[in-house]
DNA sequence: GCAAGATGTAATGGTTGATATTACAATGAT
DNA sequence: ATCATTGTAATATCAACCATTACATCTTGC
């Protein structure tokens, strides 16, 4: 399975956030059309980012707004956010082995550290990637003309 | 979304067979029934491990065997097994990007090393781990008495 | 006030992948 | 040949993702 795209989505709004700040009000209809997804999307992860303090949202008027420096929005920020991972774990464990099998009853604990090690290895590196550094590439490629 | 249960069933039968490998002949009946699975679930991985090179299994008379040191099987090895993530990325991206965009028409570039990083980070750790370990965890917890 | 433009959210449906289960042909040892 | 077993197809259930429609609610501007 993979990690869903709530994930590259809330990146791509948030980098939409932060370059179009000036110029434009970010609406969901907006970012909607940049992303080319359904707007009630956009505002569902919009809520998950807001509920995670990354951003604000004004109701009525509308218009979202980032509320944090781009330096200190790391993608682990934006993962838990939007990622409703049961319990935090990244591994979906088994329910029932059996427990009269030495293995079944030991296998659970004996993996567990294991898995969290893992785990943690994925996060220590999303935690070292910031919306500042996509920005830095963004820029880097729209005065490059490249593009 | 989680990665799937295969993988730690896998690990699982992995461990069953080393144990029981003198004691009891491993069919796909006897690993479901350590793992509380249904047989045919299990003789699907096993086909997994077997393809990755990773296992041996009798047809006819029946029964599975490992073909590899345990210190050479390392949880990555399993999880490339059983874990058929499309083109081998572990993030699902959104995919179609509004290319009138600026950001739109770059996400994707930009985002694309960060997030192998992220995955190599994950696939580095799970190298690092062996079936070797598992055993020697259960090993110690078998021979310390506690379980 | 109230119209206009937004957001928040509920309800519904299609699609995909995971897991369970039944069934049965093919295999190989005895 | 029998029998236990594997390999695999077919089918069903269930959960999660994503799309979409609909509408109540909110704010601002007139």
């Amino acid at each position: 399975m993979q990690i869903s795209s709530r994930f590259t989505i809330a990146i791509h709004m948030l980098t939409c956030m932060e370059t179009f700040k000036e110029e434009y009000k970010i609406t969901s209809d907006f970012l909607a059309s940049s992303i080319n997804v359904n707007p009630v999307i956009i505002r569902r992860i919009l809520s998950q980012l807001k509920d995670a303090g990354l951003i604000e949202v004004k109701r009525g008027t509308g218009g979202a707004a980032i509320i944090q420096p781009p330096e200190k929005i790391t993608f682990l920020d934006v993962y838990r956010a939007v990622e409703c991972i049961e319990e935090n774990t990244l591994f979906h464990f088994h329910e029932n082995p059996n427990p009269e099998c030495p293995v079944g009853r030991n296998i659970h604990n004996i993996l567990d550290d294991k898995l969290i090690r893992v785990q943690e290895a994925m996060e220590r590196e999303l935690k070292a990637i910031t919306l500042a550094d996509v920005m830095d590439d963004l820029e880097k490629i729209l005065r490059g003309g490249q593009q």
